[in-house]
Formats: structure tokens, C-alpha cells, sequence
DNA sequence: AAGAAGATTCGCT
DNA sequence: GCGAATCTTCTTA
């Protein structure tokens, strides 16, 4: 994920995922179109931001098409470029911490309402980027904070990676 | 029009 | 590990 700002760029590698699918019961779609989750509906691959618990923006990648609701959170980012800047803008000092969870994510990246409804697969500020990294074993579990249809493994994660969010039991 | 819940984080213990 | 902070959105009356 690459978030470019005042010449500096911000990047990281995204370690951790959690999937909303279409017919969700706990996927903001699930009860159709409001002003707040219309970016949900564009064509797969455009940014959904809200703002959630009076503190924190998430971040969202579309994955369906246009006019159908369905996203993958990003929770977890390991820091890759503009470290040092990114750690400024976050509260936390060690850098394990900078990227992990959902709303540190966004703060280490800049993102919030302004970058709603951006196309991430074309040239902007924000945008997709493939990197060559060998990747780890990915495991998944039950997704994190919420309620509603809470037992599906739909949250996944790059085994052992020390920048994955959540209880121990919930990182191996 | 009012109230409850929420895809969280931070500070304490 | 637990509770407060904080505010928008959705639900219910």
C-alpha cells in the first residue's frame, strides 16, 4: 500500500487482511447503500474509508462489481518507506506498533475521508503497488471486534509477522 | 428525537 | 486484561 504526500513517500507491506463478502451479515453492505458506505459499492479495487468509535479512519479495499458491496479491511501494514515520517504521525514510538491495527494503519498512512472512493489500481496518490518479497505462510482465523456473523475464518495473516495486530493466540 | 452499538486505541493495573 | 474516550450511523419510538 503506497500513500504518496508532500513528496515523501509512505509505504508498507500489507500482513493482514479481513474479508466483508457479499450477504455479510457483519459487512457494512449488508443493509444496502447509505451516504457512509457508497464507496463499498464501487468496482473492485477503489478505497472505502469511515471513521468508527469517535478515533480512528479504516481502510478498505473494494473487491466486487460496481453496484455490489463487498471489501477486504486492511489491518495490518509491516513499514517499508518513509518510516521516519510515518512513526511522526503515529502516537506510538516502537516500530512493530506503527502499522499494527486497522486505525494506526491509516494514521501512519495519512488516509482518511479524502481518500474515499480513490481508485487504488491507477495512478494517484494512493495506490497498489507489487513488490517483490518472498512471502510467509498465511493463516487465517475468526475476524477481530466484531459481533455478527463472528465465526467465519475470514481474517488472514502473515504467520509469525511481528507487525500483525491482535492477541497472541490470533498471530501464529 | 433519542439511544445504543460499533471492522479501535490508549493508558493503567 | 480492562475500561474510558469519542462521534457517526443506524434503529426504534
Amino acid at each position: 500500500m503506497v500513500h504518496d504526500i508532500d513528496s515523501i513517500r509512505l509505504s508498507g507491506r500489507i500482513v493482514e487482511t479481513e474479508a466483508y463478502p457479499v450477504g455479510d451479515a457483519a459487512g457494512h453492505a449488508f443493509r444496502g447503500e447509505t451516504r457512509r458506505n457508497r464507496s463499498l459499492f464501487l468496482e473492485r479495487g477503489h478505497a472505502y474509508v469511515y471513521f468508527t468509535y469517535g478515533s480512528s479512519f479504516l481502510l478498505n479495499v473494494t473487491s466486487e462489481t460496481p453496484g455490489v458491496g463487498a471489501g477486504v479491511l486492511l489491518r495490518a501494514i509491516e513499514p517499508l518507506q518513509g518510516i521516519e515520517a510515518m512513526a511522526g504521525f503515529s502516537a506510538t514510538t516502537r516500530l512493530a506498533d506503527i502499522g499494527r491495527g486497522p486505525g494506526r494503519l491509516t494514521k501512519a498512512l495519512q488516509v482518511d475521508l479524502r481518500q474515499d472512493g480513490l481508485d487504488l489500481c491507477a495512478a494517484g496518490p494512493l495506490w497498489l503497488a507489487a513488490i517483490e518479497r518472498k512471502t510467509g505462510a498465511i493463516n487465517k482465523s475468526v475476524r477481530i471486534g466484531i459481533t455478527r456473523n463472528a465465526h467465519r475464518l475470514l481474517r488472514f495473516y502473515e504467520r509469525g509477522n511481528a507487525h500483525v495486530s491482535g492477541p497472541k493466540k490470533l498471530r501464529r
